[in-house]
DNA sequence: GTTTGTGAAACGATTCACAGCT
DNA sequence: AGCTGTGAATCGTTTCACAAAC
């Protein structure tokens, strides 16, 4: 497969969401333009987006809805449930284990590590908080597709160098600091501190 | 002021990040290439990024890394604090206020609205949940400079209309959708769901 | 007449490469 | 000799514009 950009895929997730409004709201037929208006972009960069990936509209006519959002859970994987690994149960951590939009989606968190002898052992979510030194008994015995890293940050790296030993292909980590892994390995870090400042450089110097 | 890419303004602040690191560390000089090598990119890109704001280094040397931090954190705005209203108080809110990381940074959390009456009157993080009612009479009184909005997401337009009717000029948004808002609000949407998907499709499709 | 799919053009960001300073 | 600052070259992404399909 050629290479996608990143902000391809970020737009094709966006097109998904609106499009399962549209099907909620038993739109049957939606063209690239109406599709764009939703999500803040143009045509052209619609339709380009989805010809990397093929041929989905009809000319003169549009995109068929439920044929778009089959083709776009088919390229961006969504067509199965992954299995994800929490590391660290604080208080963003818990947030996200107890949010009920990720497992609709299809995420489940399916183990929960924390350092804290307090919290393991206590449940989040329905799941048992481990100690995370039993991460590599229990991720090799029950394997994770994603694993989910809000640890501190002195410990971010280590805890990552686990996590690729162990197999693990796809992290989101909200360590702030840039993690350190094999080119095979994807990191997507979110980075909260990083969004104020760049908040704070736009009221800074105002267009 | 020239229009800077928003790519460069996160790297500015990893840079900010890095240097403060090294400041710690008592070290009083550092090249591009040093500083590129700790933010996983190239020397070139630092010195372009630098070179948007002025001339910070010297040649054959380097750069002061307290200059350079004085500098950045000038050119980010980052040299007074800013007032921030939380707009949301559930899991994912009160995780944010209680983060000391924030505060530390000059980003203070001093407003917290709710729909909810049950959490309305209690205290997060030293600061008394208000009725999101009270939003205007509030904000009217003691002026916020960012909004972090939690809310759900069918909530999250009509309180961004009523922040843009405020005078707010910038808004972290934790909503999973694009919020409409005029030219001169900067937003920056933290989409959870859509980094997971992001993920999914690294997976799905393996270069 | 409408809207797609897509090469080509325009734009923007990154990388190169080197003159100029220390 | 070492490292910056920057114009020029390269690379990647977005927009344009139009032929082809319905």
């Amino acid at each position: 497969m050629r290479k996608i950009a990143d902000s391809t895929v970020r737009r094709l997730s966006l097109y998904l969401r609106f499009l399962e409004e549209f099907e909620g709201q038993g739109i049957e037929t939606i063209s690239s333009g109406a599709l764009a208006g939703r999500g803040g972009t143009t045509s052209a960069q619609v339709r380009k987006d989805l010809s990397f990936f093929g041929s989905f509209g009809k000319r003169g006519l549009g995109y068929s809805v439920p044929e778009l959002v089959q083709a776009l859970r088919q390229i961006l994987g969504l067509t199965r449930h992954y299995r994800v690994a929490l590391i660290g149960a604080g208080k963003i951590g818990s947030a996200l284990v107890q949010n009920r939009g990720f497992r609709r989606r299809g995420f489940d968190f399916v183990a929960i590590f924390d350092r804290d002898p307090a919290k393991v052992g206590q449940e989040l979510g329905g799941v048992r908080v481990e100690d995370v030194r039993q991460l590599e008994a229990s991720l090799g015995r029950n394997p994770a597709d994603i694993a989910v890293l809000v640890t501190p940050p002195e410990e971010a790296q280590s805890v990552a160098d686990r996590l690729v030993h162990l197999g693990i292909k796809s992290i989101l980590n909200f360590a702030p600091l840039q993690l350190a892994v094999p080119a095979d390995v994807t990191v997507k870090t979110v980075n909260l501190a990083l969004e104020l400042e760049a908040l704070a450089y736009h009221l800074a110097n105002p267009t």
